[in-house]
DNA sequence: CAGACAAATGAGAACAGGTATCATCTGACC
DNA sequence: GGTCAGATGATACCTGTTCTCATTTGTCTG
């Protein structure tokens, strides 16, 4: 099995980058994750864990696996930045916003995928990620 | 015609909100522009036509707008918030962001905006607003 | 049309997420 | 093991956003 953290970490040697440290650290941690993350929440998650890692080496970190598309940026709209691993195995999915409750959950759909494939080709866009986010009442608050 | 600026002021009425002062201002600055603007872009421009709303005047009234779902926040990823008019003329758009110039572009897709419902009816989602921001590098940039 | 009153406003203080600084440390290569 | 650039962590700082509160202004009433 090839993990995402292992997929993360040899992008970053293949980069020139050192895997030592924080930042080995922070990989391994989003590796646990199911749903994306903020910034805060993994520098929490890291001490509760006994961890020692400051918060600026985990936005060091983030920052860099971002830039080489190891790790998606997710905007869901309160203001805080959220983060979740990108690239490598295929668990590439969107986000719903529940208006009410606030909960995000992520989801998969192959038509959307192509959907949008089909626009970014259109416009002449070499794309490189997206992001989609449904806002709205999920299931379960509807009732 | 009728104006996304009468048809948000109609509904801020309905909403029993006053419709004069600061919130009239900024309804009306927005009715002029193309894409979307951040707060402070949105206080600098009044400013600069004469108009004298205080910061703390725009951010709510773009709140309580946004409430409403007469104007969209979007979110492309630079900690930011922009808003744009939304709902009235359908004058509904998403987002390209270059990650070379930074420039944000809008565009349509008929094909998207199906998958979009597809999805979310698939999911038991009472889906209200949806974002798309597709990251890459812009035509003008690819060269 | 004046009076009354709650909603709305603006200036600035306060807050929070995120970034920059800098002395110290450490992984990778020799 | 030695060397040294890259990496780290504590903290100061910056900037976008929200809160506070005294003052102003729509709107409704009589």
């Amino acid at each position: 099995m090839t993990s995402w953290a292992d997929h993360a970490l040899s992008g970053l040697s293949a980069a020139g980058l050192r895997r030592g440290g924080a930042r080995r650290t922070v990989v391994e941690f989003l590796d646990d994750q199911r749903c994306c993350l903020s910034a805060q929440e993994i520098h929490d998650g890291i001490r509760a864990a006994g961890g020692t890692v400051g918060v600026a080496s985990v936005y060091r970190a983030l920052e860099t696996l971002a830039a080489l598309r190891l790790v998606q940026r997710v905007d869901v709209g309160d203001g805080v930045a959220r983060f979740e691993p990108a690239g490598g195995d295929g668990h590439h999915h969107h986000h719903l916003v529940c208006d009410d409750c606030g909960r995000v959950e992520p989801f998969t759909d192959d038509g959307l995928e192509r959907a949008l494939a089909g626009a970014a080709g259109r416009l002449g866009y070499a794309m490189e990620q997206h992001e989609v986010v449904l806002r709205g009442a999920c299931a379960t608050c509807r009732s």
